[in-house]
DNA sequence: GCCGGCATCTAGAACGTTCTAGATGGCTGC
DNA sequence: GCAGCCATCTAGAACGTTCTAGATGCCGGC
C-alpha cells in the first residue's frame, strides 16, 4: 500500500541519505537535483533513482537559506475580495514564467495587514506584491527600504519612493460608464462611492469629471457607500427615501451594486426600468445570469503581470522605479443598463 | 523618513549582529528573541534595543530549519470556492490559538493539487489539510505515511489509513432540506446533484432517503449538475423543458441554485411562487438580500476547529485516528422556499 | 574558607542545503 | 610520453538560527 519508511528511524530523509545510497557525496546529489550541469547521464540516473526509492524531497527552507536568492514575492491579499482571489489566480501563472515562486498571506478577520506582511517578511521573501493596501504611506516607505514593493489597485499621492503602483485607470472607468449613461439619455446620474477604499478618489474624481464634461455638473450626486452588499443595500434605501429620484446609479465595486439591485429588487422597482445601474470590477458575480450586471472591467491579468514585472525587473538588478502602470478599464454592457 | 540602512553592506540584519552591537553572544540574543528565560531584565531591555535599532526580524527559514519542529499547517484549498476561503479564514484563528500557523497553498486555473500539495510539503509543513481534495485515495495514503492529514469536505469510503475525515452531515442536510419542503406541501422535488464532487454522493443518497421515509420514492428524480453558477443555469432550462415540472428544487450548492434562480428569473417563472428552491453551504452569495436563499448552513468555525484539533492532537503524540469528525447542518430558511 | 546551587551567559555543534575551490582521471594533440 | 583540457566528482565552509553542555560569578549556609 503505502511505501515502505523512507528512512531506518522517523526522520525526514536528506541529500546525505540519497548520497550514502547513491554512492556518491551530497555535493553531487544536490547538483543532480537542481537539473545543472555538472553530472554524468549515469549517475544522474542513479542518484534519481535512489532518491525515488527514499522518498527524498528537497527541503526548501533548508535550500532557501543557503542559496542567497529565494526566488519567492509575498502576497498580501484580502481572502474575502473576489477582485482579490481573482488576481491571486494570475500571479501564480505570471509568477511562475518569470520564474519566481508565490508565499500567501492572507488579511482576514482576526489578521491584520501587519500581521500578513511580518509573516511574508519572516519568510524571506524578496518583494511584496501588495493587494489594495491600507497600510499608511509611511509603513509602505519603510517596507520598499527594506524590499521591492508593489501596491496593486491603491494609488498613492504623493508617490511613496521604491514603492511601484499598479492599477486600473479608475477615473477613465467612472468616465466610460457615466459615457455610457448619458448615451442611453440618462441625466440625473448618482454615484455610490467607495469611502476610503483603494481606488474610491479616483472613481469618484472621474464620475465628477465626466459628470462635469456632459455639462451635467449639477446633477452630480454622491451617496456615501462602500465595498460590500451591506453598503449597496444601504444606499439603496436612501435613494429611494430621497426624492427626486436619479435614473441611473454607478455604484463603487459589483458588490456594492449587487447589494443596491437587491434592494431595488425587494423594493418592488425595476432594473433596467425605473434604474441604470453600473458596477465596477467585473467579478463572476457580476457575469451571473441573473445579476448580469453593466459594469466596468478590470483586466486582470495585465495586472498580474505588470505587477510580478515590477518587483523582478528591480530584483535582477533593475533601477528602483516609483511611478504607475496604469491599466486601461474596459466597459462590459450587459442587462442592468437601458435607454432612459 | 526612511530609516537608515540597517547594516553597513546591503545584508538582512541576522543574529551576530544584534550581537555585535549588544555586546553580547548569538546565543543570547536567540533566548531574548523568543522570550524564554534566561536573560537578567537589563540584558534583555539592551538586546532588544539593539535588535530594534538595526530593524532585526528573525528569519524563519532558518529558524524552523534548526528547530525539530516547525509548528506550520499546510492548508490546500481552491481559491475561487467561497466555502474554502470562508474555512480559510477561520483555520487561521483555529491554528493560532492552538499555537500553529498556517501555510497556504492554493489550487488554481493552471495549478494542481499536486503541486499545491508538493509546496506545502516543501515547507516543512508538519500537518496537511486538505480542503475538498479530489486526489486519488491511494494519494492520500501516500501522504498519511508522511505526515498527519486530514481531508475536510471528502469523505472516503473506504476509510484511508491515518486520513482523518472532518465534513458535514451532508445526508442529515439533504434530509432537513426535503423534510422542510414536504411540511410546506411539495411532493415533487428534484434535486440536482454535484456530481463527483466531495459530499456529492452523500446528499445525493440523503435526498433519496429522505424521499423515501415520506413515501415519495416514486417522485425521486436527480439531474446531474456540478458546483458553479453555469451547472445550475444548465440543469434549469432541463427542467423547464421536461414537463412535467417538479414544485421543488434541491441544487447541490448555492452557486448552484444562485445559477438556477438567474435563470428561472430569465424565463419569467417565479421563486418561491412556482419553484421553492433549496441550497448548500450558506455561502455570502445566499444571504445577499436578492437572493435570500433558504439553505443548508455548514457549521464553519467548528468545521475548521475539528480540522485542526485532528492535526494537532496526533502532532501532540496522540494517536493516529483514522475516522470521521461529523459535524450537524442546520437549515436557514429564507426566500425563496414557500407552501405549494 | 569552602561548598552547593542558582542565575546568567557563552562556545560550538547542528539543521539540510548550496557554493567555492580543488581533486581526479581520461582524452586529445603533439 | 607528456602537457593541457574538459568532464566529473568531492571536501568543507557557509547560510542564520536553536540547542547542548558547560563556564562564570554571586549568594547563603556551614
Amino acid at each position: 500500500m503505502s511505501p515502505p519508511p523512507a528512512v531506518p528511524d522517523g526522520r525526514r530523509p536528506t541529500l546525505a541519505d540519497v548520497a550514502a545510497r547513491a554512492g556518491v557525496s551530497t555535493a553531487l546529489v544536490s547538483i543532480v537535483m537542481r537539473g545543472v550541469t555538472g553530472a554524468s547521464a549515469a549517475t544522474r540516473e542513479r542518484v534519481l533513482q535512489a532518491a525515488k526509492e527514499i522518498g527524498y524531497r528537497p527541503d526548501s527552507r533548508a535550500r532557501l537559506l543557503r542559496s542567497n536568492r529565494t526566488y519567492l514575492i509575498g502576497v498580501q491579499f484580502e481572502i474575502q475580495e473576489p477582485f482579490h482571489t481573482d488576481l491571486v489566480e494570475r500571479l501564480y501563472a505570471a509568477a511562475e514564467s518569470a520564474g519566481y515562486q508565490l508565499a500567501l498571506s492572507a488579511v482576514a478577520a482576526g489578521r491584520s495587514e501587519r500581521q500578513a506582511v511580518e509573516s511574508l517578511l519572516g519568510d524571506r521573501c524578496e518583494a511584496l506584491v501588495l493587494l489594495g493596501p491600507r497600510a499608511p504611506a509611511g509603513r509602505l516607505a519603510e517596507l520598499a527600504a527594506l524590499l521591492p514593493v508593489v501596491s496593486v489597485a491603491r494609488r498613492l499621492r504623493p508617490a511613496v519612493p521604491g514603492v511601484r503602483v499598479v492599477r486600473t485607470a479608475d477615473d477613465e472607468g467612472a468616465r466610460q460608464a457615466v459615457d455610457h449613461l448619458v448615451s442611453l439619455g440618462h441625466r440625473d446620474i448618482l454615484h455610490i462611492d467607495g469611502g476610503r477604499a483603494p481606488g474610491a478618489a479616483e472613481r469618484r474624481r472621474g464620475y465628477r469629471t465626466a459628470m462635469n464634461d456632459h455639462g451635467l455638473a449639477d446633477r452630480v450626486r454622491v451617496l456615501p457607500g462602500g465595498l460590500t452588499e451591506q453598503d449597496g443595500a444601504t444606499a439603496a434605501r436612501a435613494i429611494l427615501d430621497a426624492a427626486p429620484w436619479p435614473s441611473a446609479v454607478l455604484a463603487f465595486n459589483d458588490a456594492c451594486a449587487t447589494g443596491l439591485l437587491g434592494a431595488f429588487f425587494r423594493a418592488g422597482v425595476s432594473v433596467p426600468g425605473e434604474f441604470s445601474v453600473v458596477g465596477f470590477d467585473d467579478s463572476r458575480v457580476a457575469r451571473l445570469p441573473h445579476v448580469d450586471l453593466t459594469t466596468v472591467a478590470q483586466d486582470i491579468p495585465r495586472i498580474a503581470e505588470l505587477a510580478v514585472a515590477a518587483v523582478t525587473v528591480r530584483l535582477e538588478g533593475g533601477e528602483p522605479r516609483t511611478g504607475e502602470d496604469v491599466v486601461a478599464p474596459r466597459l462590459v454592457v450587459r442587462g442592468t443598463t437601458a435607454p432612459r
